[in-house]
RNA sequence: GGUGAGGUGGCUGAGUGGUCGAAAGCACAUCUUUGCUAAAGAUGCGUAGCCUUAACAGCUACCGAGGGUUCGAAUCCCUCCCUCACCGCCA
């Protein structure tokens, strides 16, 4: 969330750069800055009152070691009591009122970010290899998916219903071995530590990375639990450090995991029309930063240079593009989108979006680290995909098809997946 | 799931209704002294909020969480959570 402090102090600069992004957030601004105002004078109140008692009440000690009445002076504090009540009431709901709203304004966008309302306003960053050409049709991936018994969507129907799928025989082999073919990068190449974190999580979790209170309809949740399912491991990994206070020595933080992503896509367009491209269930490896201030920026570009390797090396044409100010996420201050070509479906298809949220994220779960003064500071956060494996899935096999319709394994992922070509 | 024990500041640990935000020790920081790969002493050393300031200071809250009793709660009562041990169940 945003500093109020920042709000109350300029909350005209807020309102602007809020401006930029799709949305109106303006009445928001304004209603946190009113409240903000009636909930310190409250606070103001009771923490006078509450003094007050306690200087009162420590007389009362005194007094009656002394053996004196002390009936009359009892029934005044009697009167502050009820009184620190009321007023204490009014503060602690101004209080969650402006915690609730402070918690629904998105991030600044970052000084740096593009300015623009659309995601056709998003500036290409740079481009890496090129498409590659056929001497036949290149299909698509549900298509060889099917001729080569890899992928089985009826299937995934049958058991739990559109938008799931069955990797089966050499498919499934396929996607463990991207799984630790990127595992294996970042951690050995990339310096992350590697994390298998829980898949169902506290809402305190969603709260601190920002998809509660707003995109709640978004993810998977247990009632009987109170438990959601994580749409990324963005969310346990971010908040493995949540409430704490991290020595200045162990920053930068850079954690890499894989997991399953579970999303419900409610009110997404064309679910499950396009084989693999938009799943309820996916898999992908993120990657977790937490970083000082001053570095974040310079971190969100290796962070992304670590995400690119993944398709240099498998040798798959891809284009970098930045996302302006009105398609960046909630909480991001700036975001590169990384997108594959797949030539079946004659499309770039996103794999893996590299953000940095600055302090948004750390300041919502109470993050901090101590700095080289031994002050508390907010670091920054951030994080990419590197990369999601289902499309990187369906990129792989539509490039490395052959006229035969079997499938080339590139040879950067021959180790792990043990043999040279599907079918 | 059952029974028992317990949750206090970075750590250990005292504190069962009244100057307790909390003894003591350890760790840490600064300074002093002696000197040499260490010792002694002094001072300081949690988090957040409010109010202020050039800066300091001041006030309030926090002893697992939430509620209650009371003029006053770390301390008494209730509910919940967590940890540990043993038992049960189980991949």
């Amino acid at each position: 969330m945003l500093d109020i402090r920042l709000i109350r102090d300029t909350p005209d600069q807020v309102k602007q750069r809020l401006a930029n992004r799709s949305g109106d957030f303006a009445s928001l601004v304004d209603e946190v800055q009113s409240i903000d105002t009636q909930r310190r004078a409250a606070e103001t109140e009771r923490q006078k009152l509450q003094g007050d008692r306690n200087r009162i009440s420590k007389e009362i000690g005194i007094a009656k070691k002394n053996g004196q009445d002390t009936s009359a002076i009892e029934a005044e504090v009697r009167v502050i009591g009820s009184r620190i009540e009321e007023i204490g009431r009014e503060a602690d709901v101004a209080d969650a009122r402006q915690r609730d709203l402070l918690l629904s304004i998105p991030n600044l966008p970052h000084e740096d970010c593009p300015v623009g309302s659309t995601a056709e306003e998003n500036p290409e960053v740079r481009v890496w290899g090129e498409k590659p050409a056929y001497d036949f049709q290149p299909k698509d991936h549900t298509v060889l998916g099917a001729a080569l018994r890899m992928l089985d969507f009826e299937a995934g129907v049958k058991i739990s219903g559109s938008a799931f799928v069955v990797y089966r025989g050499a498919g499934a082999k396929l996607e463990r071995a991207l799984i630790s073919f990127l595992l294996d990068l970042h951690t050995t190449q990339h310096g992350y530590e590697e994390i298998s974190p829980p898949l169902l999580v506290k809402s305190e979790c969603l709260v601190g990375t920002g998809q509660l209170p707003k995109f709640g309809d978004q993810v998977y949740h247990s009632a009987a639990d109170d438990l959601y399912l994580i749409p990324t491991a963005e969310v346990p990994v971010t908040n493995l450090h949540r409430d704490e206070i991290l020595p200045l020595e162990k920053l930068p933080v850079n954690y890499a995991a894989y997991t399953p992503c579970f999303r419900r896509e409610a009110g997404s367009a064309g679910l499950g029309t396009r084989g693999l491209i938009r799943m309820h269930q996916f898999d992908k490896v993120e990657l977790v930063k937490i970083t000082t201030p001053e570095t974040s920026m310079a971190e969100l570009e290796s962070l992304t240079a670590n995400a690119e390797k993944v398709l240099q090396l498998l040798g798959l044409h891809y284009r970098v593009i930045e996302l302006c100010t009105g398609d960046i996420g909630f909480g991001s201050s700036k975001t590169y989108d990384i997108e594959v070509w797949a030539p079946g479906q004659g499309t770039y298809l996103e794999v893996s979006s590299c953000s940095t949220f600055g302090d948004y994220q750390a300041r919502r779960m109470n993050l901090r680290y101590k700095d080289e003064n031994g002050k508390n500071r907010i670091p920054h956060t951030l994080n990419g995909s590197g990369t999601a494996l289902a499309r990187l899935f369906v990129a792989l096999v539509e490039t490395y098809q052959q006229a035969d319709g079997s499938i080339l394994i590139p040879e950067a992922l021959r180790g792990h997946f043990g043999a040279e070509k599907i079918g």
